[in-house]
DNA sequence: AGTAATAATAGGAATTATTACTATTTAATA
DNA sequence: TATTAAATAGTAATAATTCCTATTATTACT
């Protein structure tokens, strides 16, 4: 993979959040440093640093949401302001044994929970 | 919700399989019933299906699929065929732990396991 | 049974997220 | 510095879903 400022920037941009931003997101934030950078562009490098195990992707509903948290770990979505929040909530021997447990060869667990966070109650 | 022919369809199409089918998957099946059923109709109708707690969609990636299970439960998708496998990973008592460790009003868990399933090994 | 009110429909246009295409630019390196 | 191939901008295309509107069908009320 070779250097592009674009992806260096792209990469910076996911950094430098908890928000779990989408890439729609990503691109107004990009386009502040790289005016003329493109959409197609965004999602070419957000898969380049998923391939590259750099970044995570995760489904929010049907749109995309970028991680650079790549240890295992959950999600509390609040359906109320929408935010994605990481949490903890097994420890990796029980993630382990979840995927022992069927015929299945487990290679990741997506958990979301859904719900209404603090700020609303 | 007054009835419709179109409804009533919709609705066996998606008790009639453990598929976890596809809009238009139920669209393809609803038209052997109905030939001019349209896609709205078929959207319209799940959504209203959902709303009426007759039906669950669970996202696939970033496409949705229908379920008829209404009880908690959790998937294990198959990366190699696609299956999407119903499993209950959990007692309702550890279902109701997780809801309550967070300071989040909890609604729904949404847990995929993403693997290989038994028929690829 | 006949009619009025309005929910639901078919068909197609519009939207949203994402991917594909292509001529041009740019980073790596010989 | 010249060569080469990866990366880019800009735009067209695709896929899933939602929206719009004139028409149809179900229900409620005579």
């Amino acid at each position: 993979m070779r250097y592009s400022h674009q992806r260096e920037a792209i990469q910076e941009i996911v950094y430098g959040t908890n928000a779990h931003p989408t890439a729609d997101w990503i691109f107004q934030k990009a386009k502040a440093k790289i005016p003329n950078i493109s959409m197609g562009t965004v999602y070419r490098n957000l898969k380049q640093l998923e391939d590259a195990k750099l970044i995570k992707s995760i489904y929010d509903g049907n749109i995309a949401r970028y991680d650079w948290n790549k240890e295992p770990h959950d999600h509390l979505k609040c359906k109320v302001c929408g935010d994605f929040i990481d949490v903890q909530l097994f420890d990796d021997a029980i993630r382990t044994r979840i995927k022992k447990q069927y015929k299945f060869e487990a290679d990741d667990v997506v958990m979301t929970i859904i719900g209404t966070c603090h700020k609303h109650t």
